[in-house]
DNA sequence: ACACGATCGCAAACATCACTGCGTTAACCA
DNA sequence: TGGTTAACGCAGTGATGTTTGCGATCGTGT
């Protein structure tokens, strides 16, 4: 009552930020490095120039610690277009993604995560995504009226194909591929003037 | 040119079959009972009744452990159907596949191989699969003249979306879900007698 | 049934990891 | 600008993981 919010207020200060930064940093390079070789706490910390006791006590486990990293790497990094279309935004963000995914350091970051981070580790991955998703297709819904897909049925044709080559079949998808996932989810002659390419205009 | 097989013939026997089957079990159960938990040769070794030692012998590193554990677990135990249509075979075989992916214990499995196996886990995971896929495929081929969808198509559409929802989503889906996504796949009117449902006749 | 050789169990040595106080640094706030 | 305290560095310790050599065991072919 006395303070506005007094409890629990961290102190993300310039210190404790660049040792964050740092020790994401290691965590990225070393799973790009070696993914198979299982990450430690140690060999982070050392990567990061960081004594291991911090590491500990910051994150419990490595799982913490990949799940965390992951949830940084995957937020933000891709933006939600607006090209005044559904089929236009979904197909150029289906792009960004598949060009996201194409990098094999995401696809080690993602992998450790999975292993490591469980369901919080899976959940980083695919979190802001699947929002992203259901930014579209709710603005789709506000701006018509027809018959809008469901983010699940999104989810299921466009990112389950993005992953899957990526994660389990190892070749990503070009852009171009991802692009045309779109058409699997809406149906019907394609609109010139709906592009998700980078228009030259 | 003297012997049959002479070279490198390893001794599969009862003993090795025993250790090798004892340990897959230990490491199917302890991936089931905590998968965040980081799994260790020690502990596989104490759970199986085995020293560490064989352990560390006959695989090397906990990755190659877990690669070989999905390997035997994602092959054989799904079956290629055979209903007289590619939609038939592909409906039952999409629903197999996700009545299989419904069990946690597999989805824990499949985390573990990605993080710990990297490329080799991933492949150990969608390759039998995949052979299903092309098998069922080729099949048809040979049967119609029309034109099939090709495996990389049907891999996105089917095994995408199932792989998806079961390790990112953490929600397997139905079997009747899976047999609806043939119907993405495969365009036209549906054949009611091309149903991938158990027949009740 | 016998001999050969691959595989396993065992124990010890070694390396690494995970955790715990305590002193020090530096971010935050008045 | 100075005090407060969360967060970090440090060193030591117990626990755990990994490797190696040797003797024993059990499958395999004759």
């Amino acid at each position: 009552m006395t303070a506005p919010e007094p409890v629990l207020a961290a102190r993300p200060g310039g210190r404790s930020a660049r040792i964050r930064a740092a020790v994401h940093r290691a965590v990225v390079q070393l799973v790009a490095e070696d993914p198979a070789d299982g990450l430690t706490v140690p060999i982070v910390a050392a990567r990061a120039g960081v004594h291991a006791t911090t590491v500990y006590r910051r994150w419990r486990t490595v799982g913490e610690l990949l799940s965390d990293v992951a949830t940084s790497r995957f937020s933000g990094e891709i933006v939600v277009p607006d090209t005044g279309s559904l089929r236009g935004d979904l197909r150029r963000w289906a792009a960004d993604v598949a060009t996201d995914l194409a990098d094999p350091d995401v696809l080690a970051l993602m992998r450790a995560a999975l292993g490591a981070g469980g369901q919080q580790g899976a959940c980083a991955c695919r979190g802001d995504r699947e929002r992203q998703l259901a930014a579209m297709i709710e603005r789709e819904r506000a701006r018509r009226s027809g018959p809008v897909p469901s983010v699940e049925r999104a989810a299921d044709v466009l990112l389950g194909p993005l992953y899957y080559r990526a994660i389990f079949a190892n070749a990503p998808g070009s852009p171009e591929w991802a692009r045309d996932l779109v058409d699997i989810l809406l149906p019907g002659p394609v609109d010139p003037t709906d592009d998700g390419a980078r228009s030259r205009a």
